[in-house]
Parts: C-alpha cells; structure tokens; sequence
DNA sequence: CTTTTGTAAATTGTAAACAGGCTTCATGAT
DNA sequence: ATCATGAAGCCTGTTTACAATTTACAAAAG
C-alpha cells in the first residue's frame, strides 16, 4: 500500500455540496452588507439567482438560522436578522462564557500543533505590511483566531456552539470604522499573550485573560455603537 | 379593538408544520431506545413509516443533528449518534459553562412570572405519589426544570446553544437505573435551594449552586456508567 | 489467496410541480 | 372615516421524479 503523501488530508474532507456554496453566497452577501438586515429572503428569488433549485435554498437557510443570521418564521419566509442593543450583551455574554470554557480546555489539552495555527496567524499578521491591513482583513484574523482557539480545545460541542455565534461576532468585527493608530500593536500583544498563557497551560492566567480580552472588545464596541448611536441597528 | 384573553398565548405561537413531527417522532425513537445508536436512518424508510416524503424527513434530521442526537455525513446518510466517555466530558463542560451564564442571568433579569414555572414544577413534582415517580418522570421534571431556567434568563441565544445539548442531557438522565432511596427528598432540596438563590437574586450563590449541582450530577452519573462500563456506550 | 477493478444496487442530492397558508388590497358595512 | 370581509396573488410547505454518489459484491489479475 502506498503511503498517502499527496491525498493531503488524513480526514477525507466531506464533499462539497450545493447547499455550501449557497450558505457562503448568502452569508458573504449579509456580512457585506449587499442584504440588509430584515431584508426578506424569498426562495425563488434566490433560487434564480443563484441558478439552483429551492432545496438546497432551503437547507441554507436553515443553517443560516443557526449561525444567527437569518430568521425563519413558518409559513411566512426568512429575512436577515436584526440586530438590537440586547443582542449585542446577549452575543458577548455568551461568547465570554465560550471562549472562558475553550480557553480553560485548550489549556489542558492543546498540543503543540493546536498552538501552530494560533501562532501561524499572529506571525501572518505582523509579516503583513500595515498599510495592507484593512478593518475587514483585522475582522478575518480576529476570527481565524479565535476559531483556532476553539479547535485546539477539541470540544465538538463546544466548537457547535461557537459556529452559531461565530458570524454575529463577525458582523460587530466588520462595523468597526477607523481603528485607533496603536490598535495594530496591541491586537497582536494581546492575541499573543492568549496563546502564551495556553502555552504554558496556566487555566487561571488564561481565563482571567479572556475574559479582559472579550471584555474589552465588547467595551469598545459599546462606544463604537454609542457615537452613531441609532443607525444600523434595530431598524 | 377586542382584548385577546381567549386566544391565550401573547406570542403567537408558530403553527406546527409535518417536519415538527417527523422530529419528535424521531427524537422519541431514539430517547426510547427504539432506535439505537448507531442505527442508519435511510430517508426512503422513515418517510415510510411516518408516512410523509423525504422533505421533512431530511429538514428533521438536520435539526436532530443540531440537537445532538443524530450524525449527517455528506452523501453517507445520518445515523443516531453514538456516544463515548469523551462525550459526557464534552456535555457535562458545556452544560456547566451554559447553566452558570443561565442562572446568573436568572438571577439579574428573572421576573416573579419566571420563577412562577419552577415553583410550578416543583410544586408538582412534591405532589406526586412517590410511588408513581417512574425514572422517565423524574428525568423529565430535570429537563423541565432546567428549561424553564434557561427560560428565566432571557437570553436568546443561551436558550439556542441549551437546545443544542439538551436532548443529549436527557440520554443519560434516562439511563439512570434504580435510584437511592432519598434521592427524591434530595432532589426536591436541591433544586428548591436553586430557586430561592434565584428569587434571592445572589449571583454568587447561585453560580456555586449551579456548580456544585450540575458536578454533583455529572459525578453520580460517572459512577453509574462505571458499574456496567463498557455496556450501552461507544457500542 | 490476496488485491484490484468494474458493475449494479442502494441511497442521498437536486430539480420541478402541486397544495395550502399568509398578505394585500379592494369592496362594503357601520 | 374606520373597520370588517373576502377574494386574488404570492410564497412557503410538501410531494414526486430525476441525477449523482457511495457501497457492496463479484470477477479478474497478481
């Protein structure tokens, strides 16, 4: 038996089905703002578009609703989500109870190859020249970093979790406007700390610096949101 | 304009649909133990059997594989989840993470009118014969319970991510064999103990409460699994 | 005897047509 | 003028039929 050297990935990657490239179409299209939010997302205006049936229009909407972009109601359509003040301590509440319960277990049983995507990431980001680094590219990182967090836990459910707050997240990542000039150097000291205290497998020293990071976060989002207070968001 | 004090429910309840069905049949089947894990569940048989098309059946298994209990691999068909000692280190982590942000929550937001719910239940559970508690019953007050709790917070998106595990809570609830004779006194305190740190609204009590509750659950169920290890697990 | 390869059956993914509920707007009554 | 009533159109829920992929098995090659 020969051994697989080139087939790259040991896990066999399940197909790719219509219904994927459908979810990411939709979800690009809301994350960039071409849909609205509370626009009504009809299946055969989709399904044209998109020059597939209404099955696999369907099924993406439905993992739409568990990622929290979208929302279904019988017999009456799905539209994109709206986002009110209370979603937004909703959404940073619970990922602050997440990311406390994937840090503490990454902590435990990440594996230097768990750490290799995280540190990958912070050296991509300061290779990367700064006047590269648009707000949207600063969100991808943002994201790739955590979700590399949640992997190295190797929680299955936990990472479940994640994905259904991961693109809310996203979308307060993308309203971001112009970044404070020392924003660059403190994200990556912060991400690189998360990943040191990981390291060193410290669970004290890692939640209790989660949790300032998201709170943080969530902090500076709240007077992001105070200054255009009232512009895109309930409505 | 007429007040509504017939048509009860101020939230308009959505209207019950074919997959809603196909669902809880399916969850039921496999709570029973009438499906066990690891079984195929081919589309073509159970449209069959529940007598609809594939439609629902394949938007129920997708939402079944959201709750944990069925597995959907692309083009392979989906399966009742098997279960593995990892796994209840995986639910019993999460359950913790999400009951402690749960009854905290309770605690800062809950109403008379949300508490109403647990009283109810253990008011209920009190005036039961001790002798028409069956195992099922007692796991059913546990879920009932601790939904109402999830409830009680306000919290959207903590009730999806509860969704998410509960039905794998109850797997285990319901393997429980033969209970301790005072176990039944013991769960009424305990639960009652939950409740007044709620009305109380004493987060710290609360959150040690919930702690200790959800370990002390996850401990006796450790302890049941080691007596017939290697019974009704990985299979 | 083991391994490989090709073919057929089984089963999921996708498309297209049908049925029924929801919304809207016109019409009429109070 | 405001509100109730009802019919038409739109859209979702469901069914049925077709296409594509996987799995199982058998035949052939080493």
């Amino acid at each position: 038996m020969e051994d697989n050297s080139i087939d790259q990935p040991v896990q066999p990657r399940r197909r790719r089905v219509l219904m994927d490239d459908v979810v990411d179409a939709i979800r690009e299209a809301i994350l960039s703002g071409k849909l609205a939010a509370g626009t009504r997302l009809i299946e055969d205006d989709l399904a044209q578009m998109l020059d597939v049936s209404r099955g696999p229009i369907r099924q993406a909407l439905f993992k739409l609703q568990q990622e929290g972009l979208v929302v279904h109601e019988t017999h009456r359509g799905a539209t994109v989500a709206t986002t009110s003040p209370d979603d937004v301590a909703e959404i940073y509440s619970l990922r602050t109870a997440l990311e406390r319960l994937a840090i503490e277990q990454a902590c435990k049983k990440a594996t230097a190859s768990d750490l290799a995507p995280l540190e990958a990431i912070l050296l991509l980001f300061q290779s990367t020249p700064r006047e590269n680094i648009t707000r949207k590219k600063v969100a991808e990182f943002d994201i790739d970093f955590h979700d590399a967090l949640f992997r190295a836990a190797h929680h299955r459910r936990l990472y479940r979790a994640w994905e259904g707050l991961r693109s809310q997240v996203m979308v307060f990542l993308l309203l971001r406007d112009a970044l404070p000039d020392d924003y660059l150097d403190s994200w990556h000291r912060d991400h690189a700390n998360l990943v040191a205290t990981v390291r060193a497998g410290d669970v004290a020293a890692a939640t209790a610096a989660i949790e300032e990071h998201i709170g943080g976060a969530h902090a500076r989002l709240l007077v992001m949101l105070a200054k255009d207070s009232g512009h895109s968001t309930t409505d």
